[in-house]
Formats: C-alpha cells, structure tokens, sequence
DNA sequence: GACTTTCTCGGACAATTGTCCTAATCACGA
DNA sequence: TCGTGATTAGGACAATTGTCCGAGAAAGTC
C-alpha cells in the first residue's frame, strides 16, 4: 500500500471517529483498528495527536470549500443556494441527530480543552460565513447587512444542530427548516422592494 | 468537615469543571485538588464517575428549576420572563464565549460518548422547554404553537452560545440577542390581534 | 540479483486513567 | 476515658493513553 494512500486513511478515519466520538476520546488504537494498522505505524506518518487533528481540519477545510465552490458553479441564483447549505440539516439529518454539527461539536471541545487548533477549526465557520455573506449580498444587501444575516444563518443552523442531537425529533428539524426558508424568502422580498 | 459538605464541595467542584474542561477531559485528580482532598477519599463518596456526573445533573437540574420558579414568582409578565430567558446570554456571556453552553455542551458530549446519562442532560433542555411554551401559553398562544416557539427560542440561543464561543465577539452576541427580543415583540403582538 | 529508500510491524516506555483496599484519624455518645 | 462508627489519607491495581524505537518487509533503482 503506498504511504499516501495510508496517511490519507487515516486522515479518513480520524475525521469519522473525531465526528463519532470526540476529539479527546478517540484513541491511536481505535484509529489503527479502523485503518487496519498497527498502532506503531503511526509514528512513521504523524508524530503526535495533534498534528492528525491538523490534517483532519485542513481536509475539512478542503472538502468545506469544494462544496462550496459546487454549489456556486451551480446555474441557479444566491437564494437558492443559501437554500442548499439550509438543506443540509436534512441531508444529514440523521448523522446531526446523532453526533450534532462537525463543525460546531468540534470547536466546541477545542474550546474547552483549551487546544491550539481551536482556531482552525473556527475557520470553517468563517468559510460559511463568507460564502454566505456573499451570497447575501449577491441578493442586494450590502456588505455588514450580509455578514450579519449570514452569522444569523449559521448561529440558527447550529442551535438546531445542537437541539436535534438532544431531542432526536426529525419534525423538529424539519420545521424550523422550513422557518429558516421562510425567513430567506422574507430576506429576499425585502430586498426588491 | 462533615461529610455533607464534602460531597457538595465534590458535587460543585465537578460541576465546575465539567464545564470548563468536559466530562472526559475532567479526571478525578482534578476534582479533589480542587477540592483539596486525596483521590482515595472518591471511593467513600462515589463509587464511579458515572455517579459523581449523575449527581452534577441532579443538581444542574434543581438549579435551573429553582432558576426557572423565581423568574415565574417575580411580579412581570410572561413576555418579560422570557426576556429574562434571553438574557443569559449577556448575562453570562463572558463564560459562554469561554465555554459554550453548559447544558448544549454537555449533552453533545455526552451523545459521541453514547453515555446512559445523556437523556438526564438532554432533561435540562425540556426543563427549559415546558417553562418557556407555559410563558408562550400565558401570552396566548396555543398549546402545539407554544411549544413550538418555545424549542425555536431555544434553539436560537443554543445557536448563539455554539457561534460565541467559536468567533468570542461581543457584539454579534449583543445583536443576536436584540434580535431576538424584537422577535418576542413580534410573537406577544401577534397574540393582541 | 544487490542495494537503498520507503514503509510497516510488534512491542516497550512512562504517565495517567478509574477503581479499590487498608490503615489511620476524626467526632461523639456511653 | 473508652469505644464505635463515620470519614479520610495514601497507596496499589490493571488498563489505557500518547509516544517512540529497532527490526524487518516491500518497493523501486541500478
């Protein structure tokens, strides 16, 4: 098996296991058992927990943005693809009501275990932030009006996130979804007027 | 030191830190030199850690209902009680930027470890839950359209407090929050139709 | 086929984890 | 003052943690 093949398997594992349990309690072990390595093979491809945890972070960065990137090579216009990252609470629905949002799950515990990435992993926030910024303004709204409605998207989003993975009822989901379309349609008219 | 106090000085110390460092991230060494006691001294107390998290919800729970029945004895309105709902987040904004939400973060994590106590965490949310969709039921809406505004107001604030502690800025805190009191005014005005 | 680089294995390491036991100390009533 | 039960200290325990080493297998080059 060559070695960017097995480095890029475990960067695979530990983003799934880091999402499924946590950071913290995911262990080398539970990563080579995934991987089907041994355990001191690490050493060869990472040095230390933390430099995994970097690659993880960066892959997501990567994946984030080439989503991203798809949903804005797609022909259809800013309110629709805002609609799309709102959809995604229902694409994934069932992984968020299970481990809530990667994204929001993971700074959190960075948070708290006071660790270094904390800030990478807060980038990916920015990433959606920005992207939904500009979709925002794309629809007319200027520059701080935008940022504040993306930062209001994503702050509702993730308290949905966090609520479906206590509470596990889809139609809870599903209808603050629906709110959030709504509220984008609201967003949009006011827009034309 | 009666063994009372002991154990409460356990209860409040893991409270504490379960909070700051997590659940996992808190080892029973850093509870007793928080509390300045030997390690040993656990096994007369709590038999696992599993019991000491049971007695930090308990307790998290008498908290918050007690929280809950002052805001219901004072004097005002059911809109100015949820007012006060909202303003935790100014209110404690300092460690929610720090920390997130203690009762979102804690029923994350206990979720990824897959833990038996998570559907207790998950009570503090429905403890929130019922008192808010009562308020929204004192202010005239319906019981199913009640609890609806009611998860959709926890939801927001759940959302915020995951957005605070990743971005650490008062001001979109600040805004949200606003926003969400206008949001209120609108629910309340809607009723006196 | 020989050689060198790349990669993998199995195990060792010190530290830390949650758990548990025993002996000592404390408070307090008889 | 003695004795009894409640409380604490200190350390032992097996298991697991992240880290690291050295021997060997695999792959590629000459």
């Amino acid at each position: 098996m060559a070695a960017t093949d097995t480095r890029a398997q475990i960067v695979e594992a530990a983003d799934q296991l880091f999402y499924e349990r946590g950071f913290e309690h995911t262990s080398f072990a539970d990563i080579a058992a995934q991987v089907q390595i041994s355990r001191g093979n690490f050493y060869y491809h990472f040095r230390t927990k933390d430099e995994i945890l970097d690659a993880v972070i960066r892959q997501r960065l990567e994946n984030t943005q080439a989503m991203l990137d798809d949903w804005e090579a797609e022909g259809a216009g800013p309110a629709e693809r805002i609609t799309s990252f709102i959809q995604i609470l229902i694409v994934n629905q069932s992984k968020i009501m299970a481990f809530g949002c990667p994204v929001g799950t993971l700074t959190s515990e960075l948070a708290k275990l006071g660790h270094p990435s904390q800030a990478g992993a807060a980038g990916l926030f920015s990433l959606f932030r920005h992207w939904l910024a500009r979709q925002f303004a794309l629809m007319g709204h200027e520059a701080a009006d935008a940022d504040r409605l993306a930062l209001h998207l994503l702050a509702r989003s993730q308290g949905v996130a966090t609520l479906a993975s206590a509470l596990r009822d889809p139609a809870f989901v599903e209808g603050e979804v629906q709110e959030m379309c709504s509220w984008l349609a609201a967003q949009t008219s006011s827009c034309l007027q």
